[in-house]
DNA sequence: TTCGCTATTGTAACTAGTTGCAATAAAGAG
DNA sequence: CTCTTTATTGCAACTAGTTACAATAGCGAA
């Protein structure tokens, strides 16, 4: 509830207005345990707003996105995602077994570091995904000889 | 050349086709210095093979990704961009004026090597994306006090 | 070389995502 | 409370990307 009084104020004090659609898709993504596709957006804000249109999701989760409020990330070939920007942290994605691990912000602190000093560009990536086998999914291609 | 024919091999050897199509696409990205995206492909194709249809690329760029011969990369919301396998690098993405530095591999290791020995996974994402500014975008919003 | 198997392609219909524009409604002024 | 401004929405048409299925064509066998 008070994540969405500091929504609502965050959003007036820029200019932009409150409205019931954007309130009821940060509601259902902060609800979410783990990150939505638009679709999944979409049809949980039907219970809640029958009259809501897909376009609108969509754009709503660019303009979240833009605001900071909303963090996108891409997950397997082509699928964005969305979820409530609390901590920020990155995904490890099995491309086997699809499971997803979240891991902290601060393991790559360093590596931006690294690209500031040798490059000059401030990254500030904030939901960056990895694809790789989790330790199971690595365990029928290096373990089943014994 | 070589390479095609390294590419030819490497499908027969795994019980693939080698189609014209596929020499085709494989050329384009070969010859391309950078990524290209799904329809720009499709352009480039359509001077070396006009009958060759757009669902053929798509088809055939995630069959060649698939094989590791391409990789893909997303860059910006959604797009999906595709480069011929040869050193493993990342980008670096300005997301003000868009200007896109490679990193070479290395600098990524280290943090394999830690998310390996942290989590288990290990990781084999060959074309991360990462979003920031870039040195001249910076500029504006840092020093324009003085 | 010819034949047969089947991986691959093209077609066309489909789903996913975007955008222009008129209608609506949030929010400040009076 | 009412009016005015204009950001935002819904609609509908659009572009991007995917998929089922029949036709085509690699390529190994004879």
């Amino acid at each position: 509830m008070s994540e969405n009084l500091q929504c609502t104020d965050t959003l007036h004090s820029r200019g932009f207005r409150v409205t019931p659609q954007r309130m009821v898709i940060l509601r259902i993504l902060q609800e979410a345990d783990t990150h939505l596709n638009p679709t999944e957006v979409y049809q949980r804000a039907q219970h809640a707003m029958p009259g809501l249109t897909e376009a609108t999701v969509y754009r709503t989760l660019a303009f979240l996105t833009d605001q900071g409020m909303v963090l996108a990330a891409h997950i397997g070939s082509g699928q964005l995602v969305y979820e409530i920007a609390g901590h920020a942290h990155h995904h490890l994605i099995c491309r086997a077994c699809g499971y997803t691990l979240e891991i902290e912000h601060e393991l790559l602190a360093e590596l931006y570091r690294l690209f500031k000093v040798s490059t000059g560009y401030q990254i500030d990536s904030l939901h960056t995904t990895f694809f790789g086998l989790c330790p199971e999914c690595q365990a029928p291609e290096l373990n089943n000889v014994a």
